[in-house]
DNA sequence: ACAACTACTGTGCACGTTCACAGCGCGGTT
DNA sequence: AACCGCGCTGTGAACGTGCACAGTAGTTGT
């Protein structure tokens, strides 16, 4: 299967305990903790790590550690949400540079289709990561159950859905965060506000209406109401039939700044000016929301403090403590949509 | 620092080779490849895996083999790029996916700041991985030589300046791709043809500006010539800047889509019409080219070949063939904005 | 009949590390 | 003088796998 190998000439700890003149134990012991190594043996030993640029096998201490050192960040999504909204780079971003700190290195899978689900599943039964971040907003994949079943430790990212208390999850106050915004347009007088939902089958689907609903009461009638799917066509759509329904509404709160850019595209095409006719309002705080046109007003996610959760909740339950969650405020930025 | 582990009972070979009547070796052989196993043996083996759920120990076959199984995904550019310029999460979904489907899963590792590069070079120094997938479009970065020093497999994103010949690389042909956009321009009949640059240490920066040379020769003056830093930020300095020199430009070569989305903005904001007073081309056929209004004619660089290549380079050299590279053909998608 | 070959199987060892245990010298207490 | 605890150290035994080797039985060739 392979070629000729090169002769490992890797320095091991025998090595180094020969060069340090101590054995394979004191080397152990000086450079995992140090506790119990006498000072003299430990300047010898960091010496010899020096002169022979030793490096500690990582398959060999997992073998006997039982722990892999490593942790995956899955995606359920379709892949191409991935770099479409940029939602999920930042979460990814996030989680790598809050683990890198650590020396945890993150192994990127996917779980959009049937086959990555499996392989993805069957990967992490081997043991390969000792725990997953679970990024997948829409509930009713299998792999959850899968990974509960096998025992590792998980952390979603946003409320998982008919799990709630069994699986740990780090998420924004969507709720809350929708309120924010819809009372946000009634203070700027409009009246006729419509929404764009996420999916009903994710959390901030229905989180994010419940909080209008909150607001706007019996006022939250259903030709106000239109389901997108996260994407940018999802809220163009969306945005077309709103304006079919309901050509008098003077604001729309979008349930994703992705969203909300289709919707602006809609709305511009339509003729209506924004904020003037119609004010806009978007959910995620995004890079996209500086770069529309008006800059978007939006509810900002904290997703540095997210992700840290996340990681922070991860390695808890690595740990060994149970599974706990984790929901952060959320923040309006007004900009020039409303 | 661990607390108390719980009783592993993860069937071993061992195990698996009690169920089914045979020895450990046999059922090593079984498993990997199956040659020289009696047709009895192997369904016997196959089934004592199914009712045990075996699966192999992957630290335990990476002690032995001295292979990781793994690939790291490294990363050098500032780390906001990752989120903001598509073209990173594509390359990064592509690889991913690529290698997947060999059940090889990848590593993301950053390597922006000094602290990062350090621990990603370390890190891979010790062996938890067997190749590196290196998107770096900067040169001067003392990662490639310590990767290079350290022997292990590499396959750069992009010609990797001042290692062409020592380091395997997947590039877009950007010399020729610029060419067919300044030719397309002339084509429309445009006169005045302006071009924002990448950063002059890219191989993307001097490539395709030499492309824009090749075909206006002499009439590619120092004042239609700006310098970008590939973010949309970049290209709106940059545009700014050409129309202050320039104010007769009929037409601006963007060598990056983000930056081309920035000029629009510039542009549209003079008040004038694209593509009626200023034709627009882009570099990529990253998914902003079609969600900018108007939408984005530019230089298709055919990504999936380009992973697809980078994946099969890197498996090439850990199986220990020389680096080599791949230059790909580009194609000109002509949309609404010239 | 004997040797040689083939197809298959079992066993010992090595991979490099951590951990538990025992041993050591030393000073202080019983 | 015997004992104990303490700080430090070396040693053997795992961890679970793949591989080289030797060995077995059956078939074929001379």
């Amino acid at each position: 299967m392979s070629g000729n190998r090169a002769p490992r000439n890797r320095p091991t700890i025998h090595d180094v305990a020969a060069a340090a003149g101590v054995s394979r134990g004191t080397v152990s012991r000086a450079l995992n903790g140090g506790r119990n190594v006498s000072p003299a043996a430990l300047e010898a030993v960091l010496k010899a790590v020096r002169t022979t640029g030793y490096v500690a096998n990582p398959a060999a201490r997992s073998l006997v550690t039982q722990r892999a050192h490593s942790v995956a960040f899955v995606l359920t999504e379709p892949q191409q949400r991935l770099f479409e909204d940029p939602n999920f780079s930042i979460l990814l971003q996030g989680c790598t540079q809050e683990l890198a700190e650590l020396d945890v290195p993150v192994l990127l899978m996917t779980a959009s289709t049937e086959v990555e689900r499996k392989r993805t599943s069957r990967f992490i039964a081997a043991g390969h990561v000792d725990g997953v971040l679970l990024v997948s907003s829409h509930t009713g994949n299998p792999l959850l159950d899968e990974l509960r079943d096998s025992g590792i430790p998980v952390v979603a990212c946003g409320k998982p859905i008919g799990h709630e208390g069994q699986v740990a999850y780090a998420a924004a106050d969507d709720r809350s965060g929708a309120r924010q915004m819809v009372e946000h347009l009634r203070s700027r007088g409009r009246r006729r506000i419509a929404t764009i939902t996420g999916p009903p089958d994710t959390p901030g689907g229905v989180e994010r209406l419940a909080g209008y609903r909150d607001v706007l009461g019996a006022d939250a009638t259903a030709d106000l109401i239109a389901h997108g799917d996260y994407s940018r066509a999802g809220g163009e759509a969306a945005m077309t039939t709103l304006l079919d329904r309901a050509p008098d509404l003077d604001a729309v709160f979008v349930a994703s700044d992705l969203m909300a850019a289709g919707a602006l595209n809609v709305l511009h095409d339509s003729g209506r000016r924004v904020p003037d006719d119609v004010a806009v309002g978007g959910f995620d705080d995004s890079s996209i929301a500086t770069s529309t046109r008006p800059a978007l007003t939006t509810v900002r996610q904290p997703f540095q403090r997210i992700t840290r959760e996340m990681v922070r909740l991860l390695l808890e339950q690595i740990q060994g403590e149970p599974p706990a969650a984790s929901i952060l405020p959320t923040e309006l930025v007004v900009r020039a949509s409303t």
